[in-house]
DNA sequence: TAGCGTTATTCTTTTAAAGGAATAACGATG
DNA sequence: CATCGTTATTCCTTTAAAAGAATAACGCTA
């Protein structure tokens, strides 16, 4: 069998996030969690979403609560419906802080991409 | 005891790297072993100095070594001091390659920092 | 006060990644 | 042709992360 050459495609690629005291506080996916506590009003309805496990989405929001200067998501347990979550102003913040971050991540991936040598 | 304010430092912090066909090829771990190779001449000295197994220092080269359109490793099995391996002039360019994508992403990151808000 | 669906928490199991050990293969060299 | 230190490869163990199960706690509501 003869020697095919394989026509190879180079991309650059990354990924961003943000540390309190060098600890990750928020990345793409905290934020992605975020969006859904806002959409679904509830921290087990989000992780569901997201087909992530309840205990892992709840450490994930306890995490960011804990190192944002104030809390992102305010819980209730117990009450109507059982209870449920949602997001703060400065939830809000974060999350549009984030995302503003990670499109201006892309924006340099691109120019980068464009001349990438092998 | 009284409810003690702690001073939070918030940090961007981010990764890149460059894939061949939606896999893994060049980032900060394989860039630095290739240093260390070209630096001893041998991938178990490298894997050494990096306190890598060999294993994973061979597995890493051989998989860079594939991605690449040439070769980036050189390597004898046996011969004059059981053999070594050494950098080739794509190797060499794949190390400067990245390390200067790393230097503007870490420019990149300074300036985002410097007006993070929270 | 029983029921509901949520948050909160612990424990166990499962799965995946990393590490380590062992050994074969290699080729120049004396 | 025995020795050497390397590359090359397989197998088993260890470790760490993720997942899942089970249950308590909560507070409104009827």
């Amino acid at each position: 069998m003869a020697k095919t050459s394989k026509k190879q495609t180079y991309r650059i690629r990354g990924r961003i996030w943000i540390e309190s005291n060098n600890e990750a506080f928020l990345g793409s996916g905290r934020v992605e969690l975020l969006e859904k506590v806002k959409e679904y009003g509830s921290i087990s309805k989000a992780a569901k979403a997201m087909k992530m496990s309840y205990r892992q989405a709840w450490e994930l929001i306890d995490s960011m609560n804990s190192k944002a200067k104030n809390p992102l998501v305010i819980k209730q347990s117990g009450g109507k419906n059982g209870g449920g979550a949602s997001i703060t102003e400065a939830g809000e913040e974060a999350i549009s802080t984030f995302k503003n971050l990670r499109e201006e991540m892309f924006q340099f991936l691109e120019m980068k991409n464009k001349n990438l040598k092998v």
